[in-house]
DNA sequence: GTAATAATCCCGATTATCGGGATTTCATCA
DNA sequence: TGATGAAATCCCGATAATCGGGATTATTAC
């Protein structure tokens, strides 16, 4: 059946079997969970050690490597989103008593990426770094609404499950309803489906009419705020989110070789 | 000459291919840089993708994706060298006002995987997770000192310019002397080495008589020390990663379940 | 709607990969 | 210092995945 790319996958797969729950697995380990042979193991081992993605502890096995550290500081600094968006997340922040997170979706998954907190105590179950899942929540609901429609009836599908958990809606039909709205609003809006007690209200960041990357998120103390702040909140949310999608989509039009945060560290 | 896990090590080149200088490639450029076929490319870029190591961002290419910051994020939260440093690193930056890192060593790179702040005005030319080259600096030379005699040895040759320019010494065996001195005393110290004006002092954190993994660090201005001062933080240095290394080599001692923070997570 | 670009598919020859078992290296303890 | 056990690497032939050229299909731009 010749899979594709099946050595490079596993290889991968070792990386991405290191978790929370575990973080740290030993030879043995990784055989039984794997079921590759000794041998084929501690070649992806050694080749992943060798660019220090993973690092072996004496007396405590293998575990992710310093690698990941250097990558994702790389990342934070040429990725467009996070360059473009964090302006806004901090006039966002200023402008309510709020956080502030820029998120972006993978896989099943959505990150935040990056955040900004004026809230005096502030509450998030889910810090930079920790992916929530897809299908609760103002952050999903703001991106799914946006996929295209195939794909988007896929996803309803996979969780009509949360839907109905979370009595957003009984039916697909009913979700499309839900998404629409949204869609024609811009925003969408959750109460304390992520946390208690905590309003999160969401714009997807689209990088063409139907193709959303991220999104714009900002979360209130429903005590605390009143509907007409929580108004406001949204319509600066969804300017916000439009303006980031604008300048990612514009970045072309412009000049390869402008100014932009992202190009101008390119090479002379 | 059937090499070794070829395709899995062309797939991480592609990763490892984006920096500072050049976050964002097309496919074209990665063609080219490659020189992999467009079939092959494509191939590795959609694996990649697939698990959101990289992103591709119409009009801008390729780049680094989220998974890193969960990756990083899951890395931060189970390396033993981290969860056992951290705490000293703020004992160090309470005492003194300086700055103290904790640091990992990996392929010929020096990594800040973590710090505390406590000098009023800091300054660093390698904030957390942008790598510094071996070869100079008090970090480097803790490390490189407490290496195995035919690693050391081989370090040297290759780091022989640098400390030559940084008139360390001009032999190796000047170098093999400092060395020695370095492994009696516990620590290296470097002024200026890095940025100028500031001193740094390193003591490095073994998982086993020869076998260094880390280093930690910390650094004050050169001014506003005086050399009773910075005798203090040597000896604060030296004993802090003393215990570190201690509390590493010990974890299997006590026990695989005990309430060690690495452990603690793991699956009931 | 059309052109241009980007990404994927197809499929046979080639070539890297796999794994069993032996071997070496490393760490620990006597 | 030497012995013991565990961890990691090496060797090598059969096997099965990988590669790449060219055609095809998606996507975006105008």
């Amino acid at each position: 059946m010749t899979d594709t790319l099946a050595s490079a996958e596993r290889l991968i797969s070792i990386l991405l079997l290191f978790s929370e729950e575990k973080p740290a697995w030993n030879s043995e380990e990784l055989m039984t969970a794997t079921s590759y042979s000794r041998t084929s193991l501690y070649r992806y081992l050694k080749t992943l050690k060798e660019v220090g993605l993973i690092v072996s502890l004496p007396q405590h096995g293998y575990m992710l490597g310093p690698r990941l550290t250097e990558l994702d500081y790389l990342m934070q600094r040429s990725d467009p989103v996070i360059l473009h968006g964090s302006r806004y997340l901090q006039r966002l922040a200023e402008s309510f008593s709020c956080s502030a997170f820029l998120t972006r979706w993978y896989e099943q998954k959505i990150l935040c990426v990056a955040s900004e907190v004026s809230a005096p105590r502030p509450r998030s179950s889910y810090p930079r770094g920790r992916p929530m899942p897809l299908g609760r929540g103002a952050i999903s609901r703001a991106i799914l609404a946006h996929l295209p429609k195939r794909q988007r009836a896929a996803m309803i599908a996979q969780y009509m499950p949360d839907f109905r958990q979370t009595k957003l809606a009984q039916t697909t039909e009913e979700v499309e309803m839900v998404f629409r709205q949204i869609r024609r609003r811009g925003y969408s809006i959750a109460y304390g489906e992520v946390t208690a007690g905590v309003v999160g209200i969401a714009a997807p960041i689209l990088v063409a009419p139907m193709t959303p990357v991220a999104a714009l998120c900002v979360t209130l103390e429903e005590k605390e705020s009143q509907a007409a702040q929580r108004q406001a909140v949204a319509t600066s949310v969804c300017q916000a989110a439009d303006e980031i999608s604008q300048i990612l989509q514009n970045q072309s039009a412009v000049d390869h070789r402008s100014d932009s945060p992202v190009l101008q560290l390119e090479q002379a």
